[in-house]
DNA sequence: AATAAAAAATGATTTATATCATATTTCAAA
DNA sequence: TTTGAAATATGATATAAATCATTTTTTATT
């Protein structure tokens, strides 16, 4: 979902830039409201019970994070954190779901966002438990691409693991593997995909 | 969400029996409606690569299932199928979208249980990430208490394996340590749960 | 009731991945 | 430019869980 699809309402927006490692929101505290995210980069995550981060989604500029706790009545189950220094803008609970009432267009787009984000996830849990740490490597880079399109994929070695869902020590242990194989090129941080056709071969279906 | 907030659109429900282990839809085919379970139980699933099932959700009389793949207009990603007989009715796509446009009431319902269906997913994939199978299984029993109340839980071994994540003959194993933990009760393949402190302990948070 | 087929159970073995320990590199701040 | 801290990397080891093989039990069918 997008925020060029919130325009007409720029007036209900008010913009804020964010510092890198920023929260928008935490994991159990009450949503207010959605973010537009106009420059920059979110990550969503869920705390496991020993602390881990489990990453959900990467969000990048143009879309809007967390509109799905506005329906819940219940408190957020992720936290919200930039992973660069971003322009976000605040959209209050009100307006949003005022806006949703008058407006089918945007009510169509919430569901059918909802509805693809749904699909993601149960894709993910598949992948989760039947897929192999490598495998799994290679269809986050392939998400990670989408989401990245043309720059190098600029994340901590520990913020990938927790998105493969895997200890640090073995993701570091693939990357050496990929880039061995040619399949990417590592500058300290930043990754870039060499051969996109080994990674959709090995992230299988 | 519930078949009872469509009861007042009796007239475009057709209802149907189905027998053991019969499909509602398949993963891979075009949505044409949505199924609200009058009576039985229903699973859904992916299948994996090697072609083993990830369950990700069973439902039981009075849920709908089908709707989440109305609004992707993409085919179906899961495979609905009962795991008992069963009495369910059909709602065509077109009757059930114009009455999610008349019935504002339909309408929230549809984004709430979408809402919550993904909280759920969310909470699975980290679960999934980052407990053990035994903590996975802990869990597991108690959603299944609360799809199967007061009668004990019946699901095939194989069933079971694959909505916790794992091989069939690990989950025997752990079926067995929880029998002589006394935890569970197990009658063939009739499961009862005699300590579901302890299995909220075990499963953590 | 007898028989076959499917499901469940058990045992032995392998393997992927986590964990722990330590070294090296990178990066930010003084 | 030095210094310290954080991030990355590598090695050694442990272990949970998968896999493979076989047996036993349950269920359905004649």
């Amino acid at each position: 979902m997008y925020c060029d699809e919130l325009d007409h309402v720029q007036a209900h927006k008010v913009s804020r830039n964010f510092k890198k490692n920023q929260s928008l929101f935490l994991e159990g505290a009450s949503p207010r409201g959605v973010y537009c995210i106009n420059e920059g980069m979110v990550k969503l995550f869920q705390r496991g019970d020993e602390g881990k981060e489990q990453i959900i989604r990467i969000a990048k500029a143009g879309e809007i994070v967390g509109f799905k706790s506005l329906f819940n009545e219940i408190p957020y189950q992720v936290t919200a954190e930039t992973l660069e220094e971003s322009n976000i803008c605040f959209i209050g609970k009100e307006d949003f779901l005022d806006m949703m009432d008058a407006n089918p267009i945007l009510r169509k787009a919430v569901i059918k966002e909802l509805s693809h984000e749904l699909s993601d996830r149960e894709d993910f849990i598949t992948n989760m438990s039947q897929k192999s740490v490598r495998e799994r490597l290679a269809f986050t880079f392939i998400i990670l691409q989408k989401i990245y399109v043309k720059e190098p994929i600029n994340l901590s070695r520990e913020d990938l693991a927790n998105f493969v869902g895997t200890a640090t020590e073995t993701l570091i242990r693939l990357l050496k593997d990929f880039k061995e194989e040619g399949i990417i090129e590592v500058h300290t941080r930043k990754i870039s995909i060499l051969n996109k056709e080994k990674l959709l071969f090995i992230a299988g279906k």
